[in-house]
DNA sequence: CACAGTCTGGACAACGTTGTCACCAGCGTC
DNA sequence: GACGCTGGTGACAACGTTGTCCAGACTGTG
């Protein structure tokens, strides 16, 4: 019988899903319909119980679980979200990341996430993946500056809300915290401690949220009516070497800082660590709050967002959308808050 | 024709992908065969380079996605793998995640993951509801010490391995951190800086790592012919609250602790702020590394884990079984390292 | 006893993709 | 000039599920 052994070793794929039962097998063994194990499964009335007990038996007998790849093909909705950022790994996105997770599960969805490692490259990739798999929605922190590849998605019902930073070139639902305003409040802050020349160490403008921080340090600069030196600033830097170097830099010379403000919770970091090394104090704030900062000494003055808050807003925003709800675009901006600890405090060393 | 308005609504869902383009849209279009266009998508060889540019056309113009849920469903291979951890947002499995997800990357795997919360319930509705997706791999950090529920689906193919701690009744892959010996050397070198009386609080004794590093404790004082008074230990405590509670009452009375030892960040973090408001220097060394630890005064002394390489490690292990390795169960244990920074060589203060 | 109404259950098509196979044209061979 | 070959193409079934619709077995009623 070369025929029927070559047919079926030739019909069948590898392995499928090695060889789980399925509602068919768990029907015949039950000796009910296909539909009724269906009904079974998904609860759904209309069974009898002598006839449920069967069905149930034999789904636990064969270690029956439904595929939810054939369900969702059917059915068109994968309860499945995706979220694209950064890094999972960042003490800052790591919170936003679990606040979604967790209006995810609340919805009965399940997170599905990838790291684009800040290239619009891999980016793209990842959302055009989950689009593929047909996510009901997404969330972007963007590393990308344009996002028009997006548009046939959006228009094919992915709902998409994008959060820390604003899309390129498309109009979506976005979720911020407010960087202008919590740069400039942060700068003056060091301006009313008595600072004249205040260092800015920050991300590359490129990315939104660096380009607001730097607008608002110079706009409290301007209010204050200080002047800029083109040396205080060193916007792209956010690996430790550099900061470093930009650092020391600006702590020299005739027209050194007495005070530095730091874009981000990874320039803060390493910037503790240079001024740790100082024998005269520098005054510091940094954007971002992170674990520790009140137990270093100085203790950290910092502009505070929530990042937890942040994932909530916009996994909500996102529900709301699959809910159907069809305002035009939302953007949504949430306030910072300056917690004094000590560096920002400091007085000028000179 | 009230028949086919009824009927065409009748028979379709709510609204499937927001009427996404399918393979036939594109071929329709193209004027060619539903197969041809599959081709071009897949890059299969056999379609003239004229047929190809005209489906391309098509397929940008409709701005066609493959639904790769079909695609799955066809092939029985998701391309995707499940993780399921305590705490997504905890510093110590945040870069477990992240390195899971690098090589699930260069495998060419999406990333779906979840939170357990330490709550063996959902640990269990969280990994059935993957495996109803038919992942192709599970990692697993168990929240659950029962993981019978896995059996069926061990035995239908999902690859499975465990990390950080090991599955209840079950035999499966496992990579660790060697919980015992660290615990034993870090307690071993407070006893070598002079102490005598050394406080234990760590995470309740049911949880793997825990247990162990306890059973390391006591290692380390037997050998160096120390008893252990019942009130120098904690095992339960994790939230801030209970750990403050636990080390003053070790900290007061005659036979008060010279010495502490954190069984994990967690703690560690928590008692280096109750620490801070002593007046007398009391020696710290905590299980886990974390990020400052080098900046506090005095500088904390840990016994670091590298989650990055047990994820990494896991990842890796994970996908050599879905490549077909069929060995028994390998159980891989990672050693730990001594950082010694300052804390932990504090001399008894009475 | 005929009849409508309720309850249970199953047959069947469809979701969008991929594997198999068959077909057709154009070609070179004996 | 019948032959096989090859390369391009499409028809068709199947993956495992769910929605629709119909059929039979009961009930209670006139």
């Amino acid at each position: 019988m070369p025929e029927t052994a070559r047919s079926a070793s030739a019909r069948t794929p590898e392995r499928r899903y090695g060889n789980r039962p399925t509602m068919k097998d768990v029907a015949a063994r039950a000796g009910v319909g296909l539909k009724t194990v269906s009904r079974v499964v998904n609860g759904e009335a209309g069974v009898s119980p002598d006839t449920e007990r069967r069905v149930q038996e034999s789904i636990s007998a064969l270690g029956f679980r439904r595929n939810d790849s054939a369900r969702i093909l059917r059915k068109g909705r994968t309860a499945s979200i995706g979220l694209v950022l950064e890094d999972l790994a960042d003490p800052f996105y790591a919170p936003l990341s679990r606040a979604v997770e967790e209006v995810a599960r609340a919805h009965g969805a399940l997170l599905i996430n990838g790291s684009s490692a800040e290239d619009p490259g891999r980016e793209q990739e990842l959302v055009l993946a989950l689009c593929a798999r047909r996510v009901d929605g997404l969330v972007i922190v963007p590393a990308s500056d344009d996002h028009r590849y997006l548009e046939p998605e959006i228009a094919a019902g992915v709902a998409t809300v994008f959060v820390d930073r604003p899309p390129g070139h498309i109009d979506a639902d976005l979720v911020l915290a407010d960087s202008f305003a919590g740069a400039r409040d942060g700068v003056s802050h060091l301006i009313a401690h008595g600072h004249r020349r205040i260092g800015f160490i920050g991300d590359r403008p490129g990315i939104h949220t660096a380009h607001e921080r730097l607008r608002g340090y110079r706009a409290a600069m301007s209010e204050a009516g200080l002047p800029v030196a083109e040396g205080w600033l060193a916007p792209g830097a956010t690996d430790p070497g550099r900061v470093r170097a930009d650092a020391e830099r600006m702590l020299e010379g005739p027209e050194r800082v007495t005070a530095l403000f730091a874009g981000n919770n990874r320039v803060t970091v390493t910037l503790v660590r240079v001024l740790a090394e100082l024998d005269r104090p520098v005054a510091l704030v940094g954007f971002d709050d992170f674990e520790l900062a009140d137990l270093l000494s100085p203790a950290v003055t910092v502009i505070a967002q929530d990042p937890a808050q942040l994932g909530r807003a916009a996994a909500e925003l996102l529900f709301r959308r699959l809910e159907g709800v069809d305002d035009p675009p939302r953007r949504m901006t949430h306030p910072t808050r300056l917690i004094a600890r000590g560096s920002g405090e400091l007085p000028p060393s000179d």
